[in-house]
Formats: C-alpha cells, structure tokens, sequence
DNA sequence: GCATACTGGCGAAAGCTTTCGCTGATTCCA
DNA sequence: TGGAATCAGCGAAAGCTTTCGCCAGTATGC
C-alpha cells in the first residue's frame, strides 16, 4: 500500500506539511509567509527545507509552473496513521486501545463526534 | 499537575524509557543489556544517555546504593499523554477526535475494551 | 537595455542527539 | 593486600536536522 516511505517527517517537516495541508498547493513564497508569520525564519531556510523534504519525497514539486509549485506528497491522513502507529509502538507497545482511551478521556468531542464513534463501535462488534 | 517538564524525549530516550517501563528500577548494568540486544551499543553509550536523562528530569537516581539504581522519571501514562498531546497539536490541529477515530479504525480491540470505550462516551454524552 | 526585485539552490555553519574512547573509582576475591 | 573485574563519568567525535549567507538565473518596470 505504501511502498517506499519509510520516512518520518522531523519536527520542522511536519511543520511545512501542516501549513501545505492548509494551504494546498503553493509556491514556495507563501509557504514562507505562513512559516515566517510562526517561527521568524529566512526565505532560504524555507527553500531548503523544501529541498529536503523533495529529497525525502515528502513534498512533490512542479516546475513547469513558473513559480515553482510545493505539495504535500503525503496526506496528513497518511502521515498522522504513520506517527500514531509510531507512538503506539513506542510507547504503549503495540496497545492501540490504551491510547484510544487515553485520548477519549483528555479530548472534548462534539455530539456528532461521539456519534460517529459510537458506530464504529458497532460495526467492530459486529465484525467479531 | 506537572510543573518542571516541558521536556519530550527523543527517539533513543524513548526506547530507554521503555526499557525503564518494563523492567522497573535497574541498575545500569541491566538497563545497557537490554539496550544492547535491540541496538548493540557501547555501555558508555547507556551510562551517557542516562545521564543526559537525568539532566532533563527523565530518569531519577538513586546514588545510595552501590551499583547506582535508575528508575523513570515519568509514567508510560504520562509520558504517553504528552506525546498525544504533541502529535494531536501538530497533526490533527487540535482535533483530537480525528485522531480518535484513526486509532480506533486502525485497531484491534477486544470486547472488553469496547465495551470500556462505550462506558466512557456514555459519561462523556451525560456531562455535555 | 538596464536597474531592481523575486526565485531557487548550494554549501557550509550552528545546534541538537547519539556514540564511544579513555580514565579513575569501587568492589570482589584469593 | 594485590590484581582483575565492574561501575561511573567526562569530553570529544560522529551524525542528524535546521538555519542561513551568498550567488546565479529570471522576470519586471522604466
């Protein structure tokens, strides 16, 4: 299904894929606005980061468009599925559901939310 | 609650931590066997990294007795909350039932859990 | 056509985390 | 008590990520 991105965005990286999830497709200029506007850092830094993360394949690149044109190669489904596997891994050892408790009990959820949890449910029961 | 620890461990520290988890207080001796048989480093390497830990509050000594005990500083709970706390800020924007759901689609989960699951969305559903 | 501004990129510096060599202290036995 | 093994630690190297200075190419306005 995902087959050659073993790469876990750093601090920084995901960083830029949170504002290109935002943003959608932009050129490198308004990347910058937004990174600039959190952390005061120089245009350069941001093409180079850009670079990197190109490198990495977790941004695409057109350049046929004359101000060369960044998006997230990755979905910030896909990425978030990859870190919290990740988390699971790490720290619960491979127990999704403490998590899933834990994060259930610190977060506040709208009716709609629960709702939808709650069929969730339904159909996991069912399926077992 | 938690007043001195605005600090989120590394990778490596995370892996001790877990090793810290299970294990319970040990003395360096312990901790580095472990280590080593996942990572095949240096003992230096885990008397350092305990160290380094100590420093930032993660990990507590005990120098009273003789081979020096080491113990986390901080819960799996904790430790865990924080860095879904982190992911679901840097991710999911805050949206902490986006992640909920990914969890739980993601998961395995016994009856029990499920049934624990339903529980708390019963509470959750009474208190708004 | 020429100065000016914008864009993209390279290479190196700065700043972390991670690793380890080497050294001194302590413990353990015989 | 002497010698070997274990234990703890420092300081520096190695290896990442992150930042930026500087330059070149391209478009823009006059």
């Amino acid at each position: 299904m995902s087959p050659p991105s073993p790469f876990q965005p750093t601090e920084v990286e995901l960083q830029m894929l949170r504002i290109l999830w935002e943003l959608g497709p932009s050129p490198v200029r308004e990347i910058h606005a937004r990174l600039n506007a959190v952390k005061g850092t120089n245009y350069s830094t941001t093409v180079k980061m850009l670079s990197v993360m190109l490198e990495k394949g977790l941004v695409r690149r057109d350049e046929s468009a004359s101000p060369h044109i960044y998006r997230a190669a990755v979905t910030r489904e896909t990425a978030g599925k990859r870190l919290l596997r990740d988390l699971v891994n790490k720290v619960y050892d491979g127990a999704a559901m403490s998590l899933v408790l834990h994060a259930l009990k610190s977060a506040k959820a709208s009716p709609e939310e629960l709702a939808e949890i709650r069929l969730l449910l339904d159909e996991m029961e069912e399926r077992s």
